[in-house]
DNA sequence: ACATTATATGAATACTCATTCATATATTAC
DNA sequence: GTAATATATGAATGAGTATTCATATAATGT
């Protein structure tokens, strides 16, 4: 009878009350989609680029595309993904839009990720 | 009276003392691109729910996979990468091997996070 | 030695997504 | 009105990557 275990380890690996425990522990799906979502959008250079050039002061798209040296095109469809992401909010004036950051937590997520990667060496 | 035009916009758009001030400012495009690589890592619900588990305990791949309800391989894949990005660390006992969080700076990202998800409605 | 269990890993697939190109919309100047 | 400029956007392409499958490695028990 040999049986086709693809199903995960048994009596010997698991640890059921641990699981029980961290499972009440976990926070729902949900929220753990939208974290991830979130810092799915901090999680490219362009991105993190533009969002690094408006840490202290708004810009137009203009500015964002002469600074990163990218065409126009790319800077806007980058700066659409943030604005729904709620992390960069938009002023027209006139002919141009000008880019802000939307939220303090961004400044420090990016310093809290700053500090994590300048972290002298992990042992391993 | 003929201006000269180049690709992107001139004298109407460009704010040039700004962005030498903003150029100036920015950080060094590798850092920029280590924490875009950061975020990645957190950018992912797979990721980010293994992260989760392990935010009070550590545990085995096998209890990872069966809180995950995912097939083994894939845990084992995400850990390496985790692994690999100096987030978690691994511990081996007898057959099995248990994860843990390596930095308490991902704690503390992760809260980061939840507060800018659970803020109440933007402007627009 | 062999069998079983826990984890890791290479290759293939499928899916996501960043960028480019072309074009559309909007605003201002003439 | 037309022209020029600033930004937005849809479609196509290409690069990256999460998952699955099959298999390898490692540890324990018999």
């Amino acid at each position: 009878m040999p049986e086709k275990k693809v199903e995960v380890c048994q009596e010997e690996c698991f640890h059921p009350e641990l699981l029980d425990k961290t499972r009440r522990a976990m926070m729902p799906g949900h929220t753990l989609q939208d974290l991830a979502e979130l810092f799915k959008l901090l999680g490219d250079s362009t991105r993190m680029k533009i969002l690094n050039a408006l840490y202290r002061t708004e810009l137009c798209v203009c500015d964002l595309t002469a600074l990163l040296e990218m065409n126009q095109s790319a800077v806007s469809h980058q700066l659409r993904v943030l604005r729904a992401g709620k992390i960069v909010k938009s002023r027209k004036e006139g002919k141009n839009v000008f880019y802000s950051l939307d939220d303090a937590h961004v400044q420090k997520l990016i310093e809290l990720g700053l500090e994590h990667i300048s972290e002298p060496v992990h042992r391993r």
